[in-house]
DNA sequence: TTGTATGCGTTATCAT
DNA sequence: ATGATAACGCATACAA
């Protein structure tokens, strides 16, 4: 900077003012700057920058586990979504993994009290927390996006988990589907109480045997969705008298069971109906194509940054807690009349 | 810093010394210093840290348009892979996409030149250039992943494109195939021109007929899988003497592709055989379940970390330029003996 | 509108 | 082994 400042005959401080708060100086001498800073080939410092100014421009987004699941793009969605976002604020987006080891949870701990990250948008239902230490006490501003944390004061976006899975049994319903099968996902988690919830809502409102609702799975995390489906074919093929419907809580955990029950010589659509959650791309292609719940991802990424931008700037805090945005059901051939008795 | 300091009763040096340099200081001391910098609930600050010793801790990815493609994981199987192994080294991942147009640009020749990140692994075979100025003269370390650009003086993590499609080809043509369909990537691309290079060359050594090869696809990028495996399938049914192994440069293609030609009535493998490349998980619950040449993309993104920080620490300078990691075929239902004439 | 001077929170140099 | 102090590159309060 300094060099700049003498090759265009002015003070540093002008030639910051020039960069950083143009309009602060005058027309003349700017373009006189941005002409020597460009034949000197200066970029500004971004460290010192923000040292100076007490901010980073860098934000964290927290994942819990693994960044890929079977054939779900929900997770590279989101980042490619709210990196977007982002960029077009001018911040930039860094990974953090939460893997649950005190590793893991110092290193975000380390980002945050460090200075290093400006906010957060968190996937995960725990925040980071060691010796004592949790990432609340950052002073740092969170979103927390897919799950509803605002239970505990976290502004949320989420999708309508339970109301989208009713919707879907409901269509079920009416197609004469009176024995569900549903494929959870672990049953301490958010997503899994919902969309059960909305399956057990649809069952009551319409006056059906909620026994008549046979659940498998409720073990293994969502990343693990093709292996929850495998075992969901075992659980499937042991019972007596066989549900016409199945709902998957994701599309990964939907594909393996499909495919388990066909070499069974289920057919579907026409000895089973199936939906999922998720909207991956790759349902299109099943066998058959496989209907399931689309997420708004791509709005939801958008919306946490809108969200924590906002609390960035110390606004935002008489706004609702929770923001909802709709899935909607993507009705394919793995959906149809239960069969005849 | 200073508060730690007084309530130690040491100098801010010696504090400064104790966490970052430990060793260089009394045992005795050094515990008193970490008890008062716990209790004070102390973390460095990371920017005036980065700015004093004039390094950054952050290694950008950088990754050409989207974050996602249609059922692949391997773009997220290599951020968790990369993070991960970053990470245990005491360094962070910052994304940066480069969309091609000159903003994108421009932040990613910020991040460079304005001291942000310190080093860089790229996914892309063009490196950022506007007004000029490119990444290349920005003094950081560059590895270049998946893409081979040792040919422009980058270290290069690659795997055996050519070398595993045409194994996969090999195999083919020993259970009795002599025309193949091949399902390109973009015809400019290094990976499309090494994996049809591929199987070339097995044709060639088998002494088959290349004219034998009708090629599909060519145009949309890989993100677009699913669409060149549709339009493929509408290539496919307007040959009059239809190939009986198709070769497809993505999963995504040819999972689509196989999705519209069952739609035709062409039974796999009775019929046709297919192979693709990447090694999606989901390949396993295809209907049938679909052969892969298997991308060893975790080790890769660990070579590609441990060549990055080699360069970064001056070293690696006399290291081969690229660096291959053979990818393997998996066989499944998808391949068998063509239909007798 | 521009220049001068100070400090952001560290680490490194030098002296003790 | 420890302490005093300068400097990293920038933004801002204040003076001109």
């Amino acid at each position: 900077m300094a060099d700049v400042a003498k090759l265009a005959g002015v003070a540093i401080s002008t030639v910051s003012r020039a960069l950083a708060n143009p309009g602060r100086v005058n027309e003349k001498t700017r373009v006189k700057i941005e002409a020597a800073a460009k034949t000197l080939g200066y970029t500004p410092n971004a460290m010192a920058r923000n040292l100076r100014v007490g901010k980073s421009n860098i934000i964290m987004i927290i994942l819990p586990g693994s960044l890929h699941y079977g054939a779900s793009q929900i997770i590279p969605q989101v980042l490619q979504s709210i990196n977007q976002s982002l960029i077009q604020n001018g911040y930039h987006l860094m990974i953090a993994n939460l893997d649950r080891d005190e590793t893991s949870e110092r290193h975000i701990l380390n980002l945050a009290f460090g200075g290093t990250v400006r906010g957060a948008i968190i996937l995960s239902s725990e925040l980071p927390e060691v010796g004592g230490k949790s990432l609340a006490d950052a002073g740092l501003p969170i979103v927390s996006l897919l799950l509803d944390m605002s239970g505990a004061e976290l502004p949320s976006v989420v999708t309508n988990d339970r109301g989208a899975v009713k919707e879907a049994a409901e269509a079920l319903i009416a197609l004469g589907h009176k024995r569900f099968f549903y494929i959870a996902g672990p049953g301490d988690n958010y997503h899994d109480i919902e969309r059960f919830g909305g399956l057990a809502e649809a069952f009551e409102e319409a006056g059906l045997d909620p026994n008549a609702i046979v659940r498998s799975g409720g073990v293994l995390s969502y990343q693990f969705g093709f292996e929850t489906g495998k075992q969901a074919v075992e659980d499937f093929a042991e019972l007596e008298n066989r549900p016409t419907a199945a709902i998957a809580a994701s599309d990964d955990m939907a594909i393996s069971f499909m495919s388990g029950v066909q070499a069974l010589g289920v057919r579907i659509p026409e000895d089973l109906s199936v939906v999922s959650f998720d909207g991956s791309p790759v349902c299109e292609y099943c066998h058959p194509p496989l209907s399931t719940i689309e997420q708004p991802v791509e709005e939801m990424g958008r919306a946490a940054v809108a969200t924590l931008l906002r609390r960035m700037e110390g606004a935002g805090d008489r706004e609702p807690l929770r923001q909802t945005v709709p899935s909607r059901l993507i009705r394919r051939q793995s959906i149809g009349a239960p069969p005849s008795e």
